[in-house]
RNA sequence: GCGGGUGUAGCUCAGUCGGUUAGAGCGCCAGAUUGUGGAUCUGGAGGCCGUGGGUUCAAUCCCCAUCACUCGCCCCA
């Protein structure tokens, strides 16, 4: 049977859950596209190397979670774990530099071989935003308040937070890096087993564990804000003065980090608390080296990306689709008429369905589940005078309508 | 990748201290109602009891493995 089973963290997106999804995506598409950015998208999969070389080697998604494969002329091929990368492989190779600033959003699917848990699947989907050849603060302010105003629209936004720190220049990290090096190395007894290995690989990441005994030495380690160079300082200044001049609430979190090696300065992440251990609904930061590390033109920029099904998850509905009007042929002889007054009424830009088969009760049932709002029947009797008989399904009135007038008299409900 | 929990009808779940034909509700199909849906009543279909192996006279039940889901960790959207 395993053949017949989905692929491990993979699901089918049926009809009702699409419409969730696409609330999402539609609304996000939708503001992105009043704050001018366009819609971009790069091929699922790309060369190993252009996730190697954006997302660090050392990354937890480059070492195992990639799902990679040779392809038969023998290129190593990733399926995409994030948009980012692509993006900016896209800006290289195909020269886009020369129309900086871009404005891009993107949204499909992702790919990491991960153990599957709720709001966390091997392939899901993102949507985002990346704002290329801005370095100013005004960028990571508007990509934040661009985010804000979706998970409002989304009806969301009280059910998240935002949290904001400032991951700083290269320089402020190495400095920061050193000291905390330092203080931790001297306490390396006390620390978890898991956090003694990130001492060597990543020690920002041991800030963020969920240890108690971590947690504890965490509390009074050097905070990365002493250590900022007077511009990183500066620059994050800014971008907090310009949240609270939109009024965008955020809580300062010195010990949020990013999984992904390329992030400086402004780092921020929206999360729940109501998707148990995948709190995280939509992250993303500043990566102003990552387009020269990729070989490009030194060319800053900021985004992020949000995770389309825990949105889906967090949503209370997706409005309801357009209730249908049912046409309902009564007896064979009535059959061809009705398919064809079914289209001529869809051709108007009505939305109607026509069942398959069955008689005059069965079609009612299948008009009544399908919420239609009208039946519209349609029989010899109606046939020979020249109308139809329009059922009202919510009240159950019903009347004669001469066909001629047809068009006019369901306009309320196109 | 590591640790815990759970897999019985399309869905939600009973159940068998191992013993003939495995149940309910909802849903589905049909009829009551061959020109009228929602409500009601009646009938019906639908199960390799996740899969493979083991123990046993006998396994849906016990044991092992495996797959999937789920909770947590790692990490992340």
């Amino acid at each position: 049977m395993r053949s017949l089973q989905p692929v491990r963290g993979t699901h089918d997106i049926l009809p009702e859950q699409s419409l969730r999804h696409r609330h999402v995506t539609e609304t996000a598409r939708t503001i992105a596209g009043q704050y001018g950015y366009g819609e971009v998208a790069t091929p699922i999969f790309e060369f190993t190397e252009v996730f190697k070389r954006t997302l660090g080697d050392s990354s937890d998604i480059v070492t195992k979670e990639m799902y990679t494969f040779e392809s038969r002329s023998g290129e190593e091929i990733t399926l995409r774990p994030e948009g980012t990368a692509g993006i900016v492989r896209a800006l290289i190779s195909g020269g886009l530099g020369q129309h900086l600033p871009l404005k891009f959003f993107y949204q499909g699917p992702m790919f990491r071989h991960e153990r599957p848990q709720k709001g966390r699947l091997r392939q899901f989907h993102q949507f985002g935003v990346e704002l290329l050849g801005v370095g100013a603060p005004l960028g990571d302010i508007e990509v934040i308040a661009m985010a804000a105003q979706i998970l409002d629209a989304l009806g969301v936004a009280d059910s998240t937070t935002l949290e904001i720190n400032s991951l700083g220049d290269p320089q402020s990290r190495e400095a920061y890096r050193d000291v905390l090096l330092g203080y931790l190395s001297d306490l390396k007894d006390k620390l978890s087993e898991d956090s003694r290995k990130r001492l060597a690989v990543n020690p920002l990441r041991i800030l963020d564990s969920k240890d108690e005994g971590d947690r504890r030495v965490v509390a009074d380690a050097p905070l990365f804000s002493d250590y900022l160079t007077g511009e990183a300082a500066e620059f994050f200044s800014a971008v907090t003065a310009g949240l609270d001049e939109l009024g965008i609430i955020y809580a300062l979190n010195p010990k949020l980090v990013r999984g992904l090696d390329y992030y400086c300065h402004t780092a921020f992440e929206f999360t729940t608390e109501a998707l148990g251990a995948q709190g995280t609904v939509l992250a993303g930061g500043r990566y102003d080296g990552l387009v020269a590390a990729m070989g490009g033109a030194e060319t800053p920029g900021v985004g992020w990306a949000a995770g389309i099904e825990r949105l889906a998850m967090l949503i209370a509905d997706a409005p309801a689709p357009h209730r249908p009007i049912a046409v309902v042929p009564v007896g064979g002889g009535a059959e061809t008429a009705a398919f064809n007054l079914a289209q001529e009424l869809r051709r108007d830009g009505f939305t109607v369905d026509i069942g398959y088969g069955g008689n005059l009760s069965r079609r009612m049932k299948r008009a009544n589940k399908l919420r239609a709002r009208l039946a519209v029947i349609l029989g010899e009797d109606e046939i020979r005078a020249g109308t139809v008989t329009v059922r009202d399904l919510d009240t159950g009135e019903q009347e004669e309508v001469a066909l001629r007038g047809l068009r006019d008299h369901l306009a309320p409900w196109r």
